[in-house]
DNA sequence: TATTGTTATACTCTATAACTATA
DNA sequence: TATAGTTATAGAGTATAACAATA
């Protein structure tokens, strides 16, 4: 017959009601919510054949014209590897073109051309949509502050 | 850089300096805090031959005696199939036992061992660690504000 | 009919190593 | 030597369908 576990129960911390471990660990509560976010934009963006890497690798070649690869890639912690078929598929799809870039020939600069922009808009309004929704228990000083305190805890 | 991409920029919010559209999405800073926090967990948990989801199961095994591998998957959102192999795994190395219900012949029940015990202790205090490194530039009132903002995104 | 545990399988995402061409 | 883009590949993690035994 096993041995109880109730002896091994972590201590409930000051003034914190008992509570399991994992329920205790930030981590836990980011990887929940960060996967009940991301199926959300999953859905949303199956309407318009996007998925959230490639357009957040997009966003940066809509809003930065002219980025490079690589750049990309430091700035979206991609793998460069990665992003070969990724800009593949969007390029096929005629989201953006490349040029050779005339001072440095190992790099080609990114331009998103106007079927791309629209594509574009058009992922981040519904993904404003998705938001609104799961965010919709959080007033906006809330959502704001918690915008805040997660930068604080990835950025650099 | 190139000037050109400054007129391709998005115009700010109201009141809020000029960004992407990636930064103006929760979910954005949602997904690199918690790729940033797994990394840092998968590292400290390599160093006991563990890794973040079935350590995450057996912490139900270790705080619900008894529990079966059907109530993990649904308190933990995994598909049946897919514990599969982690049970296989932690039973393998000795981290608990499968014991026949005896009012239902279809269900097991889960207990941890000993060794089983000390091991998932081990693994909280190296994670406790890690999230104290992670969350340095939060004040404890922050952490607590942002484990129950991020519990208000994804619980039911 | 529904549920538990299971097998088999496929697909996505990510990580690593190595190559080429340029610098 | 270092960087950009690329190829090939392997490993996690996850998703779906189906099955046998039991309720």
């Amino acid at each position: 017959m096993p041995e109880s576990a109730a002896k091994t129960m972590p201590k409930p911390a000051q003034g914190r009601p008992a509570e399991g471990a994992l329920e205790g660990l930030i981590g836990y509560h980011l990887r929940r919510a960060s996967l009940a976010d991301l199926a959300g934009v999953s859905a949303v963006l199956a309407g318009a054949q996007m998925r959230p890497v490639p357009l957040s690798v997009f966003t940066k070649i809509v809003e930065r014209p002219g980025i490079t690869a690589a750049e990309i890639c430091r700035e979206l912690a991609i793998q460069r590897a990665n992003i070969v078929p990724i800009l593949a598929e969007l390029e096929a799809r005629g989201f953006f073109v490349r040029e050779q870039d005339a001072k440095d020939q190992r790099v080609q600069r990114l331009y998103a051309t106007k079927a791309g922009r629209t594509m574009h808009a058009d992922c981040i309004a519904r993904i404003g949509e998705h938001e609104e929704r799961l965010l919709g228990r959080l007033t906006q000083t809330e959502r704001e502050s918690l915008r805040e305190l997660l930068e604080k805890v990835w950025r650099d």
